[in-house]
RNA sequence: CGGGGCGUAGCUCAGCUUGGUAGAGCGCUGCGUUCGGGACGCAGAGGUCACAGGUUCAAAUCCUGCCGCCCCGACCA
């Protein structure tokens, strides 16, 4: 059969060919990064941006209606305070960049560019916390942080990347246990309902851990090549930093002790996710909540004709004003231009609107959650009904989207029956695989050796069994996967 | 950081083996005809061949170094 003369989609390669390829293909066509002339940096761009901010308005205004507030902490961190928490040195110091001089002027201390924050936030807390009715402290920041990485993707990992980063204190325990949890649940949410991402949530291995936490919790979505992405971590940090940088209160039997805290955080990675989880052999395609740009309206403009323009813009006064992110598209261009290009953006609906909807009083709505020919992706809806239309159109792309993805992760998601099978499926790369685990870090370390997989995250064991990677007694369940 | 690959126009790439004044398609600009899925005609713009040395009468091409990007691995909360 002879090849159209036009390829349905130019600029990208099939997303099923090379995921890699196409997801930055994707990101730079898209127009959401570009390199920049820095070494795994990127430069975030205005759709970029704008999708970034729909994330952070997802997750603030969570933030806030738990009760915690933004502040602003330093982006530099003196040597000596960086060196005060053994384990959480050792395991940042590959990664942490230097200032070494101030002007020409050799610095008699270095200073460290925050690859995260506990470090220089534990003293400020030392200082502010007297008594345990200064607690809890609920503190988050959104910054920048650097680290030094080998190897760097737009999003997944790039050297500097935006974050926010909550840290908390807390009088006890089973507190700081509480809001750990909570904001892991924030996370999830986030994913699932806003990104229309499912993940799995739990705790990491011991081998995955924080440096310098007790516990660390995460939120971990499937790519479609099989590998895993942590989306969001939550950590309980015990009285480790509280011991390192003396954060006491007095407790209210008068006793002095180190309070609790925690960190969590949830970057940009989570845009990687979005992108790589939605996206098609067209571009992205943006679930509603997500979408800077909810619909797009395209005018489908004869010679000499305006009143399809001003109809156009009629229509974009009415859905502007029932508070939906709309723009219409006034360029230049043809219509097949248009459509291809705001699909590449994976804009989730787009209006058609020319002299035969006109005619009739009529635009039709196009939906880029659905392949091209798919039954109920295109729709004509009457003028005055487009606004109430849109809005229920929006939720159904959003519910379709999370049920494909879930669909996906559903699917991939594989409880090995034997030892054989667990070892042959890593290595296929067949997904999340779960099974009954040990829990021992010989046995992840001998597993990441023969599969390059390893634990992404712990749930409780339900009743007893043998772990399928060793042979020992199990005493949770764990889904193994290669990860981002 | 180890192994491999690649750097030539905004993008995809040819030219390099065998040294001799820089190419194509797409995109871009202007004008016109068009406009319900990536149009067409005419006219144009655009390159220190990543960078630095070397060999040579002469280097995109050969040699050395270096930087960057991509893939695999290591590393990576």
């Amino acid at each position: 059969m002879a090849q159209p003369k036009t390829p349905l989609v130019k600029e990208i390669p099939p997303k099923g060919a090379d995921l890699s390829e196409w997801y930055q293909a994707v990101c730079y066509k898209a127009e959401l990064v570009s390199l920049a002339p820095v070494r795994g940096c990127v430069v975030l761009r205005p759709y970029g941006f704008a999708l970034w901010e729909r994330l952070v308005a997802a997750l603030d205004e969570r933030f806030k209606a738990t009760g915690h507030e933004n502040a602003y902490f330093p982006l530099l961190i003196p040597e000596h305070l960086l060196l005060k928490e053994q384990e959480h040195v050792e395991g940042f110091s590959p990664e942490v960049a230097w200032v070494t001089h101030g002007g020409n002027e050799r610095l008699s201390e270095r200073l460290a560019i925050r690859p995260t924050s506990e470090v220089i936030i534990g003293p400020m807390y030392a200082d502010w916390i007297r008594s345990y009715r200064d607690l809890p402290i609920l503190i988050n920041q959104w910054v920048n942080v650097v680290r030094w990485e080998k190897r760097t993707r737009p999003f997944l990992r790039t050297t500097e990347f935006l974050w926010q980063e909550g840290h908390t204190a807390h009088a006890s325990e089973p507190e700081a246990r509480e809001e750990v949890v909570r904001m892991l649940d924030i996370y999830r949410e986030v994913a699932q309902d806003i990104a229309a991402v499912p993940v799995y949530t739990g705790e990491k291995s011991s081998s995955e851990r924080f440096a310098g936490a007790t516990h660390t919790f995460s939120i971990e979505a499937l790519m479609p090549d099989g590998r895993a992405l942590q989306s969001g971590t939550s950590h309980e940090l015990g009285q480790n930093f509280a011991r390192a940088y003396d954060i006491k209160f007095a407790a209210e039997d008068q006793s002095l002790q180190y309070v609790w805290t925690t960190s969590w955080g949830m970057s940009w990675r989570m845009l990687g996710a979005l992108i790589m989880v939605h996206g098609d052999d067209r571009g992205l395609r943006m679930p509603p909540k997500m979408a800077p740009i909810e619909a797009v309206v395209v005018p489908i403009v004869k010679a000499g004709d305006d009143r399809v323009i001003h109809a156009a813009r009629d229509l974009l006064a009415q859905l502007k004003g029932s508070g939906l992110r709309v723009r219409l598209d006034e360029r230049d261009l043809r219509p097949g231009n248009k459509f291809a290009d705001w699909e590449m953006r994976g804009v989730p609906i787009r209006v058609e609107l020319g002299a035969n909807d006109i005619a009739a009083g009529v635009a039709t709505l196009v939906r880029r959650d659905k392949a091209k020919g798919e039954a109920g992706g295109k729709v004509t809806v009457a003028l005055a009904d487009v606004a109430s239309r849109m809005t229920a159109l929006l939720e159904e792309i959003q519910t379709n989207m999370f049920a494909q993805a879930s669909e996906f992760l559903r699917t991939h998601t594989i409880a090995a029956g034997d030892t054989a099978e667990f070892f042959h499926l890593l290595r296929e790369r067949a997904g999340m695989i779960d099974i009954p685990w040990c829990g021992r870090a010989q046995c992840e370390a001998f597993v990441k050796v023969e599969t390059s997989a390893t634990t992404r995250n712990l749930r409780p064991l339900d009743g007893a069994a043998t772990c399928l990677a060793c042979g020992e007694p199990a005493t949770v369940r764990a889904y193994f996967a290669q990860s981002y």
